[in-house]
DNA sequence: AGACATGCTTCCATCCAGTGGAAGTTCTGG
DNA sequence: CCAGAACTTCCACTGGATGGAAGCATGTCT
């Protein structure tokens, strides 16, 4: 998630001694294996591990081994390791995850039927739209987007979304710093994004077009809770034609509507 | 996964010292959260982390925070603890869930598609089927599976697939313990089993009746890779009837059939 | 309100578990 | 067959982890 801020500390100006505890070590070793972009996921070999985690090999073995023991990392044949099993098994007990999916699913399955588009469901997490969940026919346009990526909020449907509903100093702490343009289309101006993000409330639905894949374009709408809050949004994502589809944008907006309402929300306008 | 084996070593018939490594200890808080059975995810107190995990109250305190600092863990406002996030993003990057369901999910869309029922995706890991991806409908039967979940090989549809291409010494382990009647007709004895599993291997199907949860049936067929090997199982789970939906069965077959080949799988005969 | 109980957080002297350099072993490929 | 890389094991040293105890913060009973 962050670069290799392989905390030392210099003691006496001589020898750099490793501050971090052995929970802190433990964990630099998964962090070893946190997929890059939109990469395939990792396998990697110990002395990979140790690189990238900046701890001594005999150190990384020994706890390398502690992972394997318990199920959080795998030892395939050839001596390469990968995330384990038991990290899935947890993981997707996680409340919001867990939760969220499984009342959120039978409505996105409803919306990939009926539009036979990408459709994907994702939440804010810090200052990313992270996937919670994607449905993609077979012959879909190929997308970077999949389950547990992190995209920025300003450059796709459902992070627009996101950020249109998001707390006021979410939202300019975002537009504080300087937003990535992936494609010539894509809005990186503050105060346009801000004028944008007024247009979302205001119609309770985001249109993106060529600004984060070119030929893709998204149609994007929140989900509410019982008490009201925006906790995620889904979106199907097409190939980009010039006229606006109402058809797909109602199926969105059923689908976002459907899913609030099995969350407990219950409209009080609109 | 297991009982509380808190291990515990009497020095001179006095203290008990507890032998665990650090990082044993930080997983014995992880598995403190482990759902038992078909239950909703667990948040607990730190006091009943600490029991869980058979660790004092300070120890568990420090070693939580370490885990809430990484993400592993969370906080919520009531004091309570669930599984964090972090868990989710690696967990669905573990290479055999993530590169499975990608390939398995469009034709389990198309099986639920058609057939309208609870659609599984399951594998073989340990003594136990594992279910990777469940889909289903607004108005489906209530089961006890759910991604994520345990149930046993001998009486459940993917599990006995599972078990009937599963290497022989597992076969002879698992039917080597005691296996546990959820209802009548839950098939128990060893023989009988065994004589299922060569049906099942003929027919490449597997079907069920009333033997996990009362009034559903399930239609199971495995999932084959490159190597010829079964490497998952699809299944449908249905409502029980008297008569044999050939249509289902073909269904499903078309699934399995389609994920393998996606896999790589090129039919040798059959 | 007061008192008791329950649960969480902080502190710190003790000591043993974790550390990592180095030596030993296995695997690779020229 | 040997060099070199990658992995595994060993073990003396030491500083980080430990957990009992005391201090806080809530909740709830009379």
């Amino acid at each position: 998630m962050s670069g290799k801020p392989a905390q030392k500390r210099v003691s006496a100006g001589v020898a750099a001694v490793d501050d971090r505890s052995v929970a802190a070590r433990l964990f630099a070793i998964l962090d070893a294996f946190a997929a890059p972009a939109g990469a395939t996921s990792l396998t990697l070999t110990l002395t990979a591990i140790a690189q990238r985690a900046g701890l001594p090999l005999s150190t990384t073995h020994r706890l390398v081994a502690e992972w394997v023991g318990w199920g959080g990392l795998s030892k395939h044949e050839n001596g390469q390791y990968s995330l384990g099993m038991k990290l899935w098994e947890l993981g997707v007990q996680t409340p919001t995850a867990r939760n969220l999916r499984t009342i959120a699913l039978p409505y996105l399955e409803d919306l990939y039927e009926t539009t036979r588009e990408h459709v994907h469901l994702a939440i804010l997490d810090g200052r990313d739209a992270l996937y919670l969940e994607k449905l993609s026919g077979h012959h879909a346009v190929r997308l970077i987007s999949r389950v547990g990526a992190r995209l920025p909020l300003h450059s796709t449907g459902v992070g627009l979304v996101l950020l249109a509903y998001a707390p006021s100093d979410v939202v300019q702490q975002y537009l504080a710093t300087s937003l990535q343009r992936f494609l010539p289309r894509t809005v990186t101006e503050p105060e346009a994004v801000r004028k944008r993000l007024a247009e979302i409330r205001l119609l309770g639905l985001a249109r993106m077009s060529e600004e984060m894949t070119a030929g893709s374009s998204s149609i994007a709408a929140p989900i509410r809770d019982r008490t009201g809050q925006v906790v995620a949004a889904v979106s199907i994502v097409t190939r980009t034609t010039d006229t606006i589809d109402a058809e797909q944008e109602r199926a969105v907006r059923v689908a976002a509507q459907g899913v609030s309402r099995a969350l407990g929300y219950r409209r009080a306008q609109q």
